[in-house]
DNA sequence: AAGAACTCCTGTTGGC
DNA sequence: TGCCAACAGGAGTTCT
């Protein structure tokens, strides 16, 4: 389950090997992931440099000399294998296999940079996907066009969240994890904003403004949350619970970390509230919250 | 047109 | 132990 802290620690971890190097080799497996991969995949990637690595929402951009940038969504499952032909990942060759063998049927993607490292791409469930698009027309893509801000850039704010919000009839749960709204927030992320900023999931979102569309205290301690709680799991490497492993395979350190997802029936964890961790179904995905201190 | 429901996929988990 | 339903969920598509 990837979202935005995920993301952006496997970009991190993909950078030393991909960036500056070529493509020496593209191994496809497949026609697709979730969608078909482009035209000429393989032979249009193959060759080119990597100029730099970015990220927009939960996508990965990898950027390309020549004008083009690869951008590649993990989905739920989808994650990189870096190893180097002969070295086995830094671990001993058993310890790869074991690890990693069970599961080579869902290799999709075998990328041979230049350097050596062999980057492979493996995705259980097929959720993910990878797209070659223009440079210059990353914005007006299909995927890109319709997102909304990203959460740890000066554009989120209480007064954005309450301008997005005036009117609507959703619930803060799917106000929340709306990417045109905000981008890169998933179920984990948006439980844990929530109960840090002490607000009931099942609440309209509408209540972040003013009837002229100003923003209440809540909304001020919402965008302040959202920020802290990807900050924070950003520095630990990301929640590993089911699939999700950084590129060099080491597992992250926020899910420790968690006040409420995956914590259904333990006790709230802020000081002084003596209510239990709930569970409810919201757009069928689970949420979890305090309903003693989330108002 | 907003909002809810459905869909894709497969490994894991829990009940019997 | 085996079998099977339920579950995990990002996000595009389809519906109401």
């Amino acid at each position: 389950m990837p979202e935005l802290p995920e993301v952006e620690t496997v970009r991190a971890g993909l950078e030393p090997v991909l960036r500056g190097r070529c493509f020496v080799r593209v191994e496809q497996r497949r026609r697709d992931l979730r969608f078909p991969l482009p035209e000429r995949f393989a032979e249009r990637l193959t060759g080119r440099r990597v100029t730099r690595l970015g990220r927009r929402a939960k996508y990965i951009l990898v950027h390309l000399d020549r004008g083009e940038v690869l951008a590649m969504h993990l989905g739920m499952t989808g994650r990189f294998i870096v190893s180097k032909p002969g070295v086995a990942d830094g671990c001993t060759l058993g310890e790869f296999e074991s690890e990693h063998g069970k599961d080579a049927k869902h290799d999709h993607l075998v990328f041979t940079m230049s350097g050596g490292a062999v980057v492979t791409y493996n995705d259980a469930r097929r959720f993910g996907y990878m797209t070659l698009i223009p440079e210059r027309a990353l914005e007006q893509d299909a995927f890109f066009a319709g997102l909304g801000v990203e959460p740890l850039g000066d554009e989120l704010t209480a007064a954005y969240l309450a301008k997005r919000a005036l009117g609507k009839k959703v619930d803060l749960k799917a106000f929340l994890m709306d990417q045109r709204i905000i981008a890169g927030l998933g179920n984990i992320y948006v439980c844990e904003a929530l109960f840090r900023a002490g607000l009931d999931p099942g609440k309209p979102a509408a209540r972040l403004a003013t009837k002229t569309g100003k923003p209440v205290p809540s909304a001020e301690r919402l965008a302040a949350q959202i920020k802290a709680v990807l900050a924070d799991a950003i520095r630990a490497g990301g929640s590993t619970l089911r699939d999700y492993k950084q590129a060099d395979g080491s597992i992250g350190r926020f899910q420790n970390e968690l006040s409420v997802y995956g914590r259904e029936g333990g006790s709230c964890v802020k000081p002084g509230c003596r209510g239990s961790v709930r569970r409810k179904t919201q757009g069928g995905r689970s949420t979890f919250y305090c309903a003693v201190c989330q108002r």
